[in-house]
Formats: C-alpha cells, structure tokens, sequence
RNA sequence: GCGGGAGUAGCUCAGGUGGUUAGAGCGCCAGAUUGUGGAUCUGGAUGUCGUGGGUUCAAGUCCCAUCUCUCGCCCCA
C-alpha cells in the first residue's frame, strides 16, 4: 500500500459509490423541483464570522469543528459546516426579500473537523433545502413532506422514522429552560459529568443524554409540551394536522431538541437504526431568528439538511449506467476509419466506446467488461463491402449493416 | 478531544509458543484461440507485512511511539 493517503476523514468517491452519491442527489433533486425548488449554490468556504455569529458561541460546531484559517489577505475564513448560514447570507447579500417567499434546494461538501466514523466524516456531503419568508405552519408541512417524499422515492420509507417535536416559540423555549434547569438542579450530584457541563452551557441537550442516570432523572422532568405557550400550541397543532392531511407519517419525540441555537417552534429528525451510532439521516426545523441575527430583515425560515453517504448506504442496489456501444476496428486502415464511424454515433446520441489498442480478442474481452450491449466490428472485409459486422453480445448473433443503415440498425439498442 | 478493536497482494482474508526464498481465493496479465467477448484449462506478476524506533544471532510475529480505519462517548447529516 502506498504512503500517499487521503486526509483523514476525507475519500475518494468513484465507480459504485459515486454512482450512489449521484442517484442521491438527482433524485432529491428531481422532486425537490416538483415543489418548485430552485437549486442554489453558495460558496463552500464564508468569512468566519457568517458561522460563528449563527450558529451561537456554545455550539461544538463553532467550538471545535471549524476548518478556519486565515488567507493571504488577512481574512478569517471557514470552510462550511453546514449549508443553512451560506442560503441565509446569500438572501441577505442579493437582496433576495422582495422575492419572498423562496424556496431553494442545494447540495455539496460541508467540513466539520471531528473524529471520523462511519457515516461520520470531515468532509462529507449534504443535500439540503429552505423555505424562507413563510411563518405559517403549512410552511413546515410541506418542507418536512418533501423531505419524506425524497427519502419515498430512494426507497428508504420502511427505514426511517420521523421523529418530531417543537421548541415552541423564544419565550416558551426560555420558560421550558427555566423549568428545566430548576428541575435538573436538584438533580445536579446525580448527573453525569458532560451534563452538569451542559447545565450551563446547553440545557435542552440534556434531555437525550445517552447516559442511564441521566434517563432516569430525564424520565421525571417537566414536559416541553407543558411550556408551550397558547401561540406556540396552536402552531404544532396546525403542524400536525397537515401532516396527517399530508400522509406523512411521524412519532412525537418530546426529548428531541437541534443543536443549533436559532431553531424555533418545529424540530425533526428522520433517523434509522441500520446505521449505529449515526442514526440521523436527515434532519432539521424552523429558524425565524436567523436572518435577523445576520443583519438581514426579520425573515422566518424552515429547511432540513440530509447526509449523502448516510442516504447512500442506505440505498439498496447499484444504479446502472446506461449500457455502450464499442467499436471494435481490425487493422490499421479500419483503425484510421473507426474514430470517425465512432464520432458519428456519438453525434447520433450512443454512448461509444473506442478502445486506442488491442487486436481484435483483446478489444472484444474489453466491451463484455464494459457490459456493452454490442459491439460494431470493423474489418477489411466488411469496409470493403462500405459495412461493419454488428454483434449483439448478449445473444452472440452478428449481422452485416452498410455504414448507411448503422444508427438506424443501432436504435434497437439504444 | 476521550475510551475499546484492527491494519499482511488491487479486493476478501490465512499466517500456534519469533526461525530460511510470506500464502489462498477473487481480480489482473499472457497463452491455449494472430477475424470474435462471456465458460474452461495452463502459466505469470502480485507485497517497503500501515509508518518509525527498540529488543534479539534472527521480528509479519514481542515492546514503544505514531498514522489510518473501525466501534462507542461528545456532537451531528
């Protein structure tokens, strides 16, 4: 094995795997465009502060998983570690709030500097959409539905769960941290070490602490759902309601909390249990506080983000290349004549492949290989005659065309 | 960042208690078959044994360090 290896917790990505990857992508794609979003792409690297000002100071993200250095002009940058800050900023530096609402769709590589796993990486990729400008609950409805939606059509429905929760609005969260923290207090000798840590820092993570004692104390604490306030209510409720409308089948979680400090009212997670420890699989909620935040106008927003390598090891099966054509030539005046026979196929809309050595066994093992569908046989012989032999390399039957009749006779095979 | 497991051929893996030229299957290359692929047969090459140091007459094997992967924690997609 070679000295020469790849970053730690970065990979090369090629034949079945990108294959996957793309099949990810295209598909979200393709139905995030069904509901009429509209595909951005931002920068994969922002001044530090775009990150460091949203995602909040406590945050592990910006404590210790930033890519962050200085470029030759003196500027603090960071490579992104996730997509939602880059979309907000770009709303905020177009000027994007007359066109509201939008609704966009991206996709690409994030970076967090974290201790690789598997479905864990430093650089790793995430389709991802918002839905800004909307402070009605069936904005929430249908964000959460097209990431099912997305998950339906990879064939992953029977794999994962939704698992859903809201934070309520800024004044029920700090009542519900208020309580809560009251409550943990009493606990405080009995809690394991990281969360008395979290007791200051980031209270709500407590609630899915993985530590048993933890559970325990957790089991008896005060509910969100009890702090809600009348607003905040009426707002889930509505939630529910159109995801019942909706088909979209969910579980209320009401210990699930996001780790980013600009999430409000609506928290979801699909996760799945095929994948150990990294079970999210695609995940999000609503952050009306962000835009402001950033020094935008007050705009509300809702968006998921989605794992690609996750999603692809989920994903059954490879998906298949569309099969070639290859021409094979014998000699060295076919050869002369095969780049231009092979070019005019190319031109007709076939996949061609033109092998650039070999005699005629060898070029013949290299299209089964390819898994082409036939192959299209120069010789001296059939040149003479202005034909190629075409051999079916499924069946093995092989017929003479005239170079005239070729795309015609190949559209069987297309 | 913390704790456990593992690194031998392109891939999947064998290599009791240290002992000569490190093995298998798959894949690859060549030939049987110089105008015909898949199947079969024959032959061939696989390699700083992750890296660096140490112990020893002798290290893939024992010791230390380090890197990477992996499982879990933290956190998250």
């Amino acid at each position: 094995m070679s000295s020469l290896k790849p970053v730690r917790g970065t990979r090369d990505i090629l034949s079945d795997d990108i294959l996957r990857h793309r099949h990810v992508e295209e598909t979200a794609r393709a139905v995030a465009s069904r509901y009429g979003y509209a595909e951005i792409s931002t920068p994969i690297f922002e001044f530090t502060e775009v990150f460091a000002r949203t995602l909040g100071d406590t945050s592990d993200i910006v404590t210790k998983e930033m890519y962050t250095f200085e470029d030759k002009g003196g500027d603090r940058i960071t490579l992104r570690p996730e997509g939602t800050a880059g979309v907000a900023r770009a709303f905020i530096s177009e000027g994007l709030a007359q066109n509201l609402p939008l609704k966009f769709f991206y996709r690409g590589p994030m970076f967090r500097y974290e201790r690789p796993q598997k479905g864990r990486l430093r650089q790793f990729h995430q389709i991802g959409v918002e839905l800004l400008g909307v402070v009605r609950p069936l904005a929430d409805v249908e964000v959460i539905a097209l990431g099912a939606h997305i998950l339906d059509a990879l064939g992953l429905a029977g794999k994962v769960v939704c698992e859903l929760n809201s934070l309520g609005d800024g004044e029920s969260r700090d009542a519900y941290r208020a309580r809560l923290v009251d409550y943990l207090k009493n606990h405080k000798d009995k809690l394991s070490a990281d969360s008395r840590d979290r007791l200051e820092r980031n209270p709500l993570r407590i609630l899915d602490s993985k530590d048993e004692t933890d559970r325990e104390i957790v089991a008896g604490a005060p509910l969100m759902s009890d702090s809600l306030n009348g607003d905040s209510r009426r707002f889930f409720d509505e939630l529910l309601k159109g995801l019942e409308t909706a088909g979209v089948p969910y579980k209320i979680n009401p210990r699930l909390v996001r780790g980013l400090d600009y999430y409000c009212h609506t928290a979801f997670e699909f996760t799945t249990d095929a994948l150990g420890a990294q079970g999210t699989v695609l995940a999000g909620g609503r952050y009306d506080g962000l835009i402001r935040q950033m020094g935008g106008p007050q705009t509300p927003g809702i968006g998921w983000a989605a794992g690609v390598e996750r999603l692809a090891m989920l994903v059954e099966g490879t998906p298949k290349l569309a099969r070639p054509l290859v021409v094979v030539p014998i000699g060295e005046e076919a050869e002369e004549r095969a780049f231009a026979v092979t070019q005019g196929l190319r031109r007709a809309g076939f996949s061609v492949d033109l092998g650039f050595s070999g005699n005629l066994g060898k070029r013949m093992k290299r299209a089964n290989a390819l898994n082409a569908r036939a192959a299209v046989i120069l010789g001296g012989d059939e040149l003479a005659r202005g034909a190629a032999a075409v051999r079916d390399m499924d069946s093995g039957e092989q017929a003479e065309v005239p170079l005239t009749a070729l795309e015609e006779h190949l559209g069987r095979f297309r």
